[in-house]
DNA sequence: AATATTTAAACAAACGTTTGCGTAAATTAT
DNA sequence: ATAATTTACGCAAACGTTTGTTTAAATATT
């Protein structure tokens, strides 16, 4: 039952054509004639011959792939951004293959090194936790080939991005608590030396700034990964404080959650006393009651972008374009954790 | 600025010797010298020399790949499943690439036929909600590609598949609750025609009928994707039912967390009026008030299990291994939506 | 009718590996 | 010292395509 694989040749024999003639009848080459052409066809339909991509990507030297890293494929932001991709991809006649860094920079050199072996046209990547030093991502400029990261890249390196922008982001949400009334403001953040994280930290205490309010740290607390658990750490601190905050931004919706759930708890009412807005716009954000307000991260779209942009380069290379930064626009999501005013 | 890669042709050149010896050196082939065969190797790191996995693929007829159909990446059952395929690739060469169907039977299709083209060493495929008919499928079997199904299989189409037993993970919820003092039990229901809600649906009689308790298909709702707005609908029947139920078997979480919502905004208390479970532990089930209990459907697991079943045939394959079933394990994690006994 | 042009197909090299086989040189055995 | 064996490497084919160049036949031009 060793059905072997039908292959170019074998239709070749069996029609005393050349390789070449069937090749190029199967792409519609002109210089091949329309009865050929047709009957070729035919024929490889019928003997159920299909292409060797393996082959053909040897000899022009394209694989149609693009290679994505991301930290964990099972939060729920790179899920939602690589479903973005495949669809691009998809839609384009790419395929996505699909490595996790798990937040380690040893991994993600691993992956890197991988790469490298002519597997994909293209690269997308999602920097890991511990990566401060993109010089494993410098042999793909060499190679010429093409890289964009998103959502948490490197300042420090040249290359294609797609982001939010965070501090506008954070800004707004922020601004938004102050015009429900809030006037004691805190922050639960991230991870303090990310990039993204910080730029929410910088928009949140613009924006108290600019309506010349205070900015306090003991109205701030950092956590590592912005966990349920930690966030529930963080609010109790925060219920605990000599004067209570009356708004919290969370840098996302877990912790945002926790922190409606502690103050629940503890008899006071969201968003009367206390007005919560979270980040990333989280299935949950809009089950939890009160459904919470939260800023849209744009996830999809960012998936669709960074191919879009990746394939445009890919197609382009001998072009050379220089790297490209896109900024998506984000939305503030308003439900009832805070009033709509 | 145009570095080309380094090919094995390079490095013989380079140190006249003939690319078969450096490609032997490389690989740590016994007759090559030891001497030799450390030369190599610096060499090769000197130039920075990386294997073309394309042309390796093409000569050995193996890509190191495989290829993964999924419903949709975003949901976080399958992205859990893609995460547990990912670790267990990682680990052993190979690399994951993903297709979503979109539930679609002719994007199904069709990513069937791109996968044709020699590009996977083998399948793990979830079948689409309007799969019903597996023959594009057949294929794969005649070119002798390994396949395996995960969760949505098919029960006409022979193939080794990775399940959960629905039918028991069912009874047991439901008679957990039957034990929590329930007597009036509803189901909301998954899709009619999908095999793994049938399984569902029939733990759920047949733990009834075990204990004497009729069955009233009043007290069963179908919907056509478990979301949580008809959830909300489903909980709303049953609330306005002549005698209401006092416990709820929900095919998934976020119909399971609609129904929580709704008794308790009516005014009924979870568990104490009505007790709930749910199906599949999302993240969600552990932070919602109350918490809920629910079936941890193993997907992180059944991804894992699917890639190590695969990757043995495909490294098995001239012994022509049998098709396998494995049936895992599902637990009951019981949380404040129903009380333990 | 002879030449020029177009059309349709074949030839052969190439993509970068891997691998069966052959063969000198080095080693061991007799 | 000669034969047998082992060691270390080279040769060349193969994997299945794609594509630049050539060639033969058919058609068009004068």
């Amino acid at each position: 039952m060793k059905t072997s694989r039908v292959t170019i040749k074998d239709l070749a024999e069996r029609m005393n054509l050349s390789v070449s003639t069937i090749s190029r009848a199967l792409h519609n080459h002109p210089s091949i004639g329309k009865k050929t052409t047709r009957e070729v066809k035919k024929m490889a339909k019928e003997l159920g011959y299909f292409p060797n991509s393996v082959a053909s990507n040897l000899r022009k030297n394209k694989t149609h792939n693009i290679g994505v890293i991301v930290p964990r494929i099972d939060i729920h932001f790179h899920s939602l951004a690589i479903s973005g991709m495949e669809e691009v991809a998809y839609k384009n006649g790419y395929g996505v293959t699909i490595y996790q860094s798990k937040d380690s920079l040893e991994r993600e050199i691993s992956i890197t090194n991988i790469l490298q072996t002519n597997l994909v046209d293209g690269i997308i990547a999602c920097l890991s936790l511990e990566t401060e030093n993109c010089d494993h991502f410098n042999r793909f400029k060499e190679l010429n080939v093409p890289l964009v990261f998103y959502d948490r890249v490197s300042n420090d390196f040249e290359a294609s991005k797609v982001i939010i922008n965070d501090f506008e982001a954070a800004f707004k949400a922020t601004e938004h608590l102050i015009m429900n009334g809030c006037r004691r403001i805190a922050h639960i953040a991230g991870h303090k030396d990310t990039h993204i994280f910080k730029g929410r930290m910088e928009g949140y205490k613009a924006a108290l700034s600019k309506h010349n309010l205070p900015i306090d740290e003991k109205l701030i607390e950092y956590t590592n990964e912005l966990s349920y658990e930690e966030g529930v750490k963080c609010a109790k601190k925060f219920l605990f404080n000599k004067i209570r905050p009356d708004g919290i931004f969370c840098a996302n919706d877990y912790t945002a959650i926790s922190s409606i759930q502690v103050f629940e708890k503890a008899g006071l009412r969201v968003p009367d006393d206390v007005a919560i807005v979270g980040f990333s716009n989280y299935p949950i954000s809009r089950i939890i009651e009160p459904t919470l307000t939260t800023v849209d991260d744009r996830a999809f779209q960012m998936g669709q972008t960074a191919v879009k942009l990746l394939i445009r380069q890919i197609e382009e290379k001998d072009k050379n374009i220089a790297s490209e930064t896109i900024v998506l626009k984000t939305d503030l999501i308003v439900r009832e954790s805070t009033r709509n005013l």
